[in-house]
DNA sequence: CGAGTTCCATAGTGACCGCTCTGAAATAGA
DNA sequence: TCTATTTCAGAGCGGTCACTATGGAACTCG
């Protein structure tokens, strides 16, 4: 539950210091997440890409289940630093156009695993890890929230008309990041996901002013 | 590999009579494996959903691989069906309406887990399993050739401009399929899903004349 | 230097995984 | 009825799963 709080610092004054970079294990473990999934990913497989072993593993950050979600919200990055960055934007499409082109550059990274981890990594699942699944869907429920948000700004603006249906167009773009995640797993280039957008930004309401 | 060959009727002349009704039982198994994914399903999920025992599961269906891509060709259906009511739309842009459409209203059965399980149910996987993450890409391949045919169709009737980007029209389309598959086990209902598909549709160039 | 604390690696734990061995039961053909 | 063939259910196969008990090693503090 409340797991996020003594994170931060449970640093302890004696005893033996970690033999491991404790943030660089957990970005091996959000990439190895990254490419096979929540419930595909063994403890084996964590361990192997961490460079540590199971107990060392479990002391520093108590299960796998505990493992994922520092892991997807080491990914899904700062909430406040996403919202700030759809306000700075000019208009609605403006923050729109650069969440999809940002995304479809995440998606095929060389670096990294191809797709969205949010929306890949537990796609699916068995009714064991429900909670595991229901906490990325909430992450991906919390960008979608920003983004309705800036785009009813638009409309209180009046740069969006006022019947627009806003959840529809958040849905789209959302729709559109999700499914560019399935393609770039499937091998889509970079240039093919970046021409889906700007086709699909074709439907912005007077986006093209 | 060339399983599909002799599984249409390898019919026994003698011998006890299969128990159960190996259609439902396949039909049931197809519905375990979109609700829970490929790897995530156990024998034993199947086998309780299938009504049959262990052995008779094997007998019937060779193995878990093999049992999980029949009931992935019977969910896809016949392509050639697929291909026939492409051909049949009076436009490229009718038949997109159509497909997403068609879409939105499936991932969204009452008798049916939600989403897409092309698209989930090996969302993600250990390396193990890439031997059959790949046959459903190849078949969401499948269905991204057929669209991209009927919408050249079009260029090349006039109806759609000569300069049209085919592969990113059809590929915005793809992208929405999978990825209102997602934002449908995420709990988004049925009109919600078809008012992201009208608005996506808005891109189409030329579409609403 | 101890005493106390924390992390280390080895070597497991029981539970579940996909899958199959076994022998009885049910059919068709002789 | 007898034989051959196939499916049936129960029990269990080796292997892997997430996870941990244990005892020694490395640190801080007094």
């Amino acid at each position: 539950m409340e797991l996020a709080e003594k994170e931060a610092v449970p640093r302890r004054k004696t005893g033996r210091p970690l033999s491991f970079d404790r943030d660089a294990a957990l970005e091996q473990a959000m990439l190895t997440f990254w490419r096979y999934g929540y419930e595909t990913t063994s403890i084996v497989d964590l361990t192997t890409a961490m460079g540590v072993t199971a107990p060392s593993l479990y002391t520093a950050f108590g299960d796998k289940k505990r493992l994922f979600l520092e892991a997807a919200r080491r990914y899904a990055g700062d909430p406040e630093a996403m919202a700030q960055a759809l306000d700075d934007a000019e208009t609605a499409c403006d923050a729109a156009r650069a969440m999809l082109t940002s995304a479809a550059t995440a998606f095929t990274g060389e670096a990294t695993p191809r797709g969205c981890l949010l929306a890949s990594a537990t796609a699916s699942g068995s009714s064991a890890s429900a909670d595991v699944q229901q906490a990325i869907t909430d992450i991906r429920g919390g960008v979608a929230i920003r983004l309705r948000a800036r785009i009813t700004r638009d409309v209180e603006a009046g740069i969006l008309p006022l019947d627009l249906d806003v959840a529809a167009l958040a849905g789209m773009v959302m729709a559109i990041i999700q499914g560019m995640s399935v393609m770039a797993r499937d091998g889509m280039d970079r240039p093919e996901l970046l021409a889906i957008v700007e086709r699909t930004l074709q439907a912005w309401p007077v986006c093209r002013t």
